[in-house]
DNA sequence: GACAAGGAAGCGC
DNA sequence: GCGCTTCCTTGTC
């Protein structure tokens, strides 16, 4: 289950009777209960029940709220919502979940649950939960004594500094519970702010496009709304022509008009962003003294230029900055123990069963999105970054810079690639890559099932050499290729297709999303 | 012959 | 240590 995003918690917290803190958040798994507060993690485990998980009761100032779930059925499950995906993939449900949940608050029928990934979720998925949980779930006895009765009071949230709908919305989906104004917020706040900015500054890398949607031509429109759209899974044809500065001003409804199936997903993310790109400039704004100062005190006329090319530069700068948090996120790690993540951790690749956990998805209801295709890049970053100042990302791929001029290179020029993670994509991102781009490589890559992540070599050759380009490898061939590919097999990136079929492959999910 | 599958060693980061 | 790259063998089509 989703929480409504504009549902605030943090009241106290009581069962039969005990005080157990102020509630920062509940959640339905597909098989247990959570419940959050400032002391502690409770969780019950729904399996051992053959009745219903008890009902939650929020007193004033919000309306009722009863929550009346099935236990589960071994043919359906419960939509599931966890708070450790990657970011750069999208946090998927079920398509086979269900879910029976009945509301009488005004805030949850405004929300209406949807099997979609939650944007925000998404964008937070990597951060650790605080607590340390406390499983209740050995004993039914246990159980059935809490289940008894759950009563929430509910008190308005306290108002936060520096709060915004971004922030509060990472308070509540990744359980930090919003306490008092005497507690230290601003710890909180810059793990927000900062996985925030990983997580775009990746998705920039991916796209070749700037952070600031408001400086985004038309085509980085483009790009991005293709780009959020194909990992939501929304199908239509992109109904924004219109450059960043335009698109930053549209609203949610503007959004909803132009795309009804999912356009409140797309102003979400661009809400995001533009909130970031806020932030930066604030931020910058605090660190960077004026043009003319900076030219002053460095003596370097090379800054003496306009205050946005300085904005500009200032940017990647911090990308170094998140480059080495990147470096050092254990959502890699993740991705290659099981490939799910537990709700206090990271994303990790998992499936798309249950919403899940960042980064890429696997059969496992636990998890939930694939691992972010660009960790890597990004964790070269730094090692570049001065490409990065002198050249921020652009649409320049590697091939640029060589002077061959076959057509393999007329077509891999073509393919918006950063500078910075040129030599370090992985196969698997850079066959995506070529996936991605039919109009440019079906001739040698496509498609077959595209849910599936079932996918065609026609042209191995092709393939191979464009691969070898990207990683300057001359001597690549097809058969070193696909031996990479098959080393995939043991790292759940990829698996055999049910019927062997030459040059056909298949990504794990959720890799290929 | 082309490709699949996988073992083994080596290399660069 | 990871993610390939390279080389190799064996088997299938």
């Amino acid at each position: 289950m989703i929480l409504p995003k504009d549902l605030m918690l943090g009241g106290e917290l009581s069962v039969q009777g005990t005080h157990l803190g102020n509630l920062s958040s509940f959640q339905y798994h597909s098989n247990r209960l959570d419940l959050l507060s400032d002391r502690t993690d409770f969780e019950f485990d729904l399996n051992l029940l053959d009745c219903e998980v008890p009902s939650l009761e929020i007193t004033d100032p919000l309306p009722t709220l009863n929550l009346d779930c099935q236990v589960p059925s071994p043919s359906g499950s419960y939509d599931h919502y966890s708070s450790s995906s990657d970011m750069m993939s999208p946090m998927m449900f079920s398509p086979g979940s269900t879910s029976s949940i009945s509301s009488t608050t005004s805030a949850i029928k405004s929300s209406p649950i949807k099997s979609r990934p939650n944007p925000y979720q998404r964008v937070f998925s990597s951060l650790d939960s605080p607590f340390s949980p406390l499983v209740m779930s050995d004993s039914v006895k246990e159980f059935r004594q809490l289940q008894a009765s759950v009563n929430v009071k509910i008190e308005p949230i306290n108002q936060m500094k520096n709060d915004t709908p971004l922030l509060r919305q990472y308070l509540i989906q990744e359980r930090i519970p919003v306490v008092d104004e005497d507690v230290k917020i601003e710890p909180v706040i810059s793990m927000a702010v900062e996985q925030v900015k990983r997580d775009i500054q990746a998705t920039c890398n991916l796209l070749c496009i700037g952070h600031d949607p408001c400086l985004w031509s038309k085509e980085d429109v483009a790009r991005w709304i293709q780009w959020t759209m194909q990992h939501y899974g929304i199908l239509a044809e992109n109904p924004f022509d219109c450059d960043g500065s335009d698109l930053v001003k549209l609203t949610e409804n503007d959004f909803l008009l132009r795309l009804p199936e999912g356009g409140d997903l797309l102003y979400a993310q661009m809400d995001i962003w533009r909130s970031s790109a806020e932030y930066n400039r604030s931020e910058m704004e605090q660190i960077l003294p004026p043009p003319e100062q900076f030219v002053h005190s460095s003596g370097n006329e090379g800054y003496s230029s306009s205050s946005s090319s300085i904005k500009n530069e200032s940017r990647f700068d911090i990308s170094a900055v998140l480059d080495i948090l990147d470096a050092n996120s254990p959502s890699t790690n993740m991705y290659e123990t099981n490939g799910c993540m537990s709700d206090t951790t990271l994303g990790s690749p998992c499936s798309m069963d249950g919403m899940n956990t960042s980064s890429v998805n696997s059969p496992s209801s636990i998890c939930t999105s694939p691992p972010p295709p660009y960790s890597m890049a990004i964790s070269q970053l730094n090692r570049n970054n001065a490409v990065n100042v002198v050249k921020p990302a652009s649409n320049i791929p590697p091939e640029d810079e060589e002077t061959d001029d076959t057509d393999d290179d007329d077509i891999a020029v073509k393919i918006p690639t950063i500078k910075t993670s040129t030599t370090n994509i992985h196969l698997w991102q850079f066959v995506k890559e070529l996936l991605l781009h039919p109009d440019l490589y079906s001739g040698c890559i496509h498609w077959m099932d595209r849910e599936k992540g079932i996918f065609k070599i026609v042209d191995s050759v092709k393939v191979a050499t464009l691969w070898g380009k990207r990683k300057n490898r001359p001597a690549m061939n097809y058969d070193k290729l696909s031996r990479s590919l098959r080393q995939y097999y043991k790292k759940g990136i990829m698996k055999k297709t049910e019927r062997s079929q030459r040059l056909v492959y298949q990504f794990c999910h959720p890799y290929h999303l």
